[in-house]
DNA sequence: ATAATCTAGTTGTCTATACCACTATAATGA
DNA sequence: TCATTATAGTGGTATAGACAACTAGATTAT
């Protein structure tokens, strides 16, 4: 199960033994798992190392641990509905539902004086397009171009945009991502959009805009999406403005 | 500062310790933090001790780890996540037209089991149902259709709702609106929709809907609103929260 | 019978140490 | 000058061990 001498830390690999247990049921909610000193021995690894890897599941709610009594596996997750700057992936997680990506292009273009003055760039400056189909338990549901400056976040790649660009930013570039505007429309299916999305050319269909910034205000992407309206319901949550 | 024969926990008090220097500026966001070996060396505790109080902060959003590099302080934390909760005449206000409202139709009738459930009374009590078309500089924006339970909001007439029903909830009757949660999906407009919005049958539109609660947690509405695509955008803020 | 005490097992806290992986800078080489 | 190579400093992983705090059940004393 273990491979000590694999470079992927040994706590981790722990960590998706557990996962594995819980998700295929075989360690049912409720349920005590073994003793951090058992799994210690079971690994042949420190207590210490399968301590980190619990504390993980217990922070991200799989486990519940109960000093003196145990460490139990928690009921099915429930999610907390989406509030502030939440990604693709996290919003369809949070629905319960897989994430998936499909790089369509990736390129660098020069600005255009719209998306220039958009992104706080010079016109002409170097501009990663990116687009992508984002799908949800398979199925697509978004159109997605998005626009970054070079400058801004250069090492960029095709293997980065696959995955989370605002993991890429904060984890990698140590960037810090703070505010964005969104606008929300209505609009019919293009022919092109419709052929990706698999729907039909006239069908009602969301467009997003969302512009983002850093901490310290600097513009940091423009994104354009296009939702499909019949599988996709956008939600917010509000708390406390004006009356 | 660290008084290691407390019972309480020396990663607690450190923990403590930096979020106190953290929220009184002390440590600006961005700024490096002192290193974890620093920090051990200077409480004079052990560097695995300084970790998880590192940790729990970082978990927490206050800090970000950096490897190789150090440990800084994260922008700060917002607690209002989202400006929201704004009205339809306020929205039209922020956006330079003149909001105007005509009432179709004020009734009581009892409500259905779904509006029974979202509103947390009995299938058949008492709601108050209200259609009225939203206009900006005299044009139809939007279709709303809004239920309240009677016994929540006793003494709503026709001629409050021609003006703002936030406004005399929170002045007359002394309750204090919460939160809502919103959903926003893309359809297209049916033909009584399409006749009022003064727009072809079959064009976009934006469909909402509303819960608002109170802010002890009761329902207290659950609006419906269609706004026609081709006019009407719908704008959002949204700030970094935590975690 | 009831209450108090013991005991084994659990998680919680803490230490001291070691080495790894990564980053930035300084020193060194061609 | 420019690229390469050390080097020091950072957080990341992992170990073995110790004791504290807590829980639940068994044992003992009253």
């Amino acid at each position: 199960m273990i491979d000590k001498q694999s470079p992927i830390p040994i706590y981790y690999q722990l960590e998706q033994y557990m996962k594995e247990k819980i998700e295929k049921g075989e360690w049912q909610p409720g349920e005590m798992i073994p003793s951090e000193r058992e799994l210690a021995e079971m690994h042949d690894i420190s207590r210490m190392t399968v301590r980190q890897a619990v504390n993980n599941l217990a922070n991200d709610g799989y486990l519940i641990r109960r000093r003196g009594k145990g460490t139990f596996v928690a009921a099915k997750k429930i999610e907390q509905p989406l509030k502030g700057l939440t990604s693709f992936s996290e919003d369809m997680r949070a629905r319960g539902m897989t994430p998936g990506t499909i790089v369509l292009s990736f390129e660098m273009v020069p600005a255009s004086e719209k998306l220039a003055q958009g992104l706080g760039v010079t016109e002409g400056d170097g501009l990663y397009e990116v687009r992508r189909l984002r799908l949800a338990d398979g199925v697509p549901m978004a159109l997605e171009t998005l626009y970054i400056p070079v400058r801004l976040v250069p090492g960029l790649t095709r293997d980065v945009v696959n995955g989370s660009v605002y993991e890429f930013i904060e984890k990698e570039k140590g960037l810090i991502i703070g505010s964005a505007v969104q606008t929300l429309e209505a609009s019919v299916a293009r022919k092109v959009e419709a052929e990706h999305l698999k729907i039909e050319e006239g069908a009602p269909v969301l467009l997003l805009e969302r512009r983002t910034c850093l901490a310290d205000g600097r513009p940091m992407e423009v994104v354009k999406s296009v939702y499909r309206g019949d599988r996709y319901k956008f939600m917010i949550e509000m708390k406390r403005g004006g009356s």
